[in-house]
DNA sequence: GTCTATAGGCCGATAGAC
DNA sequence: GTCTATCGGCCTATAGAC
């Protein structure tokens, strides 16, 4: 460490190191095959010093969702098409990158790993881990469909208030089951998969655009 | 027991007993969080019974993976629409039975919880429990093909020989998807986003069936 | 703030009586 | 075949020197 580098700055880094370790072992073991030794291990530092930046393990999973969660919500703004949800998401899942996960992904990553980790932190639904995921899950739910929203043409939108919420579950679901299918050893072509996914949503949102032109010119003929 | 119940059948008994014990707590609380002292309690049998019929934790998962396959087996013959693949996988994911879960949906619970479930017996990708969850899951995928094959028009597989294993991708991805939401208390209404997933897949059928056509007319007309 | 050593608890597996 | 008692190993968390 260079001259002049404060106490404080040190401690931000040790903390920072630690975090980047965790999210490293989680992405691959899960919530109950990382243990405090692997950590203190991955982030080079001694099991006391995980200890003093992070009271528990418990904790340190929180504080390594809200870290995440940061991170995502600073590079998702501003709308976004179905196609682009959709074949960015499971790209993001699917991808191999064996020098470490980009940020954007690695909360997806993490989340869906939390999710389905059974028994976090001792006793299941009533952990503080699952608490924070589920929290954090939902917010980022609003931004997806508020984002969407964006995205979509103002009288469907008008017409089927319902819609963005509808595309965002099933981009969610088709992100979330790709990932799975990644971790199944059947091996596909992802990208392809993409399209054709994005493809199904897209012939969605036509129908329902055709639905509200047809109820606007009905309304319009009528009024 | 009975008189005239034979060793072997008592024996049969108690190994079917433990099975159906490990698969309620799996479900519940996946391989890491489901110890054999937990199966031994929950199947009324003392722990030294459970290592009698199988030789140690990841053999027990091992046979109970094969036999709600076998059970998955009896029930899944014959040709199913798009449509009803989706709507009976991701309801049967999604219900929360009380009492326990029928033998069709088990096995997709429990495949599911072990695909996630890292560090399967202690060594992840080289357990055999995860060899026998992937060999069993490309034998269901490879009859969900089929089955959808024979549900499609003949002139449409023709065409497309691959739409088959696209939908099956696909249905199975928006299944495990919704799994994955179901365990993440964002509450939504699984029968109407069912529909609208079978919606979905069956514009993309359309879409294909209408290139079929379109190709048969122009090949006619040319020759 | 950093690090080592270790306490204390839980789990898989076995030994051995019946 | 059934059951109990117990061992060894791993993991979280803490105590306490520096």
């Amino acid at each position: 460490m260079a001259q002049g580098t404060s106490r404080r700055a040190r401690s931000e880094n040790s903390k920072e190191q630690i975090l980047q370790a965790a999210l490293r072992l989680a992405v691959e073991r899960g919530y109950e095959g990382t243990t405090m030794a692997d950590v203190s291990a991955e982030s080079g530092l001694p099991i006391g010093s995980v200890y003093w930046h992070f009271k528990n393990k418990e904790q340190l999973f929180v504080e390594l969702l809200e870290h995440c969660h940061a991170e995502w919500l600073k590079i998702h703004s501003g709308p976004i098409a179905v196609r682009d949800k959709v074949t960015r998401g499971i790209a993001g899942q699917v991808r191999e990158d064996p020098g470490g996960y980009s940020r954007e992904e690695a909360l997806l990553k993490v989340a869906m790993i939390l999710a389905l980790d059974k028994r976090l932190g001792g006793l299941g639904e009533d952990s503080e881990v699952r608490r924070t995921y589920i929290r954090i899950r939902s917010k980022m739910f609003e931004v997806n469909v508020r984002h969407l929203a964006d995205s979509l043409p103002g009288d469907v939108v008008e017409a089927f208030p319902e819609l963005p919420e509808k595309l965002a579950v099933l981009s969610l679901a088709l992100t979330d089951g790709f990932y799975v299918h990644a971790n199944s050893a059947i091996r596909i072509d992802f990208a392809e998969y993409a399209d054709l996914a994005a493809l199904a949503l897209e012939g969605l949102v036509d129908r329902y655009v055709k639905l509200a032109r047809e109820r606007k010119s009905i309304s319009t003929a009528a009024g």
